[in-house]
DNA sequence: AATTGTGAATTGATTCACAGCT
DNA sequence: AGCTGTGAATCAATTCACAATT
């Protein structure tokens, strides 16, 4: 696996060609050039086939990629074309949000979980169980959990990503607005919503 | 204004030190090293250094930086040092979390209104007021509005998008799962869940 | 003695330019 | 003729190494 020398923005821009190319696909088109798809994503064409060729050859000269083939190598490649179970940390406004939307189902990942340290009550038009944060170690065990989604208040989200990965996590999306310590196997992608903000109003005048 | 050749990725960290200033001050901490401080924000020392050097010179040498002046100068960078007004437009699942969560407002930033197409009577718990669409041009001129979350479906980011733009909006938070197309001088910050965790998918094993 | 600030070196990502297929 | 694939060139960001300062 020579994983590590691909540019992990490479990974990024592959999940928006895969967007981009479900779209084509309903639309019924079933030919690409590069540069149209390139277009699409926002991106410069000859990025997008530097970014392909880290995987091997997709495409054929003098005429494009095919839609169905070129998107379920990428699935391939990013690894979802198996559900993918995730559990959730932490039920508060993010978190029940989240829960609710079904976004996620659609793009290969299964939310099977959610964990609090105060169990509420599931509302009704949620199918998904609310757990105790002492039954999470077994669960993620025995489910063989590796993605976890945390939105846990900030002082906590240390101490419960600890956790996760002793369980055998190995992937976090965490909206905690902190800075999470992992070991260097374990993946982190922080969505930090106050940084967000905060960056965009550096470039208004 | 050199905005131009400062990297982005810079600016994202300043608000990252920030928060590290503050959570500093809280502790009556009123000297930090750059060495101290990069290790909190988990970057090196002299991507620290650097990157406050694109501002100008902040630290005594041989002692540190002070917490309080270091962070209200980048207070001054990040231009938030005033409360900021900002819009939502699609009040769903997402939007209305968004709402809820009272993070921004003590980071600078105020949901002066939210918009909808359908503009449900907003809830007991929630203060904003949920308008119709149909004035959010004027609201947004009215009120001199240059910063926007947009969390409607990815089939009428675009248009929204679009809306907003006319009505003077210079920065948009998006979360829809599209790539938006905007003028140049319009700056557009994406947060897309389901790319997050796709492309968490490809680092586990 | 400690620690910042910064030019130079390095590493990494993007774009160019064109050779190679179909 | 058209479009992909890719080594080379360029551009950008990070890290190093150390001079400057307190």
């Amino acid at each position: 696996m020579p994983r590590i020398d691909i540019p992990r923005k490479s990974i990024y821009r592959l999940s928006i060609y895969q967007r981009c190319l479900q779209r084509l696909k309903v639309n019924h088109v079933d030919t690409v050039s590069s540069e149209a798809l390139a277009k699409a994503a926002g991106v410069k064409s000859t990025q997008l086939r530097k970014d392909l060729t880290y995987f091997g050859q997709f495409g054929t000269r003098g005429l494009g990629y095919n839609v169905d083939s070129l998107s379920s190598t990428i699935g391939e490649v990013l690894g979802h074309n198996r559900l993918q179970p995730v559990v959730l940390v932490g039920v508060g406004n993010l978190g029940s949000a989240l829960l609710r939307y079904g976004g996620f189902r659609k793009e290969g990942f299964e939310v099977v979980a959610a964990f609090d340290i105060a169990p509420k009550p599931q509302g009704r038009d949620l199918t998904i169980p609310i757990l105790a944060l002492t039954t999470m170690d077994s669960f993620i065990k025995e489910h063989q959990v590796k993605m976890a989604i945390l939105t846990v208040p900030a002082t906590s989200a240390q101490e419960v990503a600890n956790a996760l990965i002793k369980a055998g996590v190995q992937a976090i999306l965490n909206f905690s607005p902190t800075v999470l310590d992992v070991p260097e196997d374990v993946v982190v992608n922080s969505v930090d919503l106050a940084v967000e903000l905060e960056n965009l109003s550096y470039f208004i005048r």
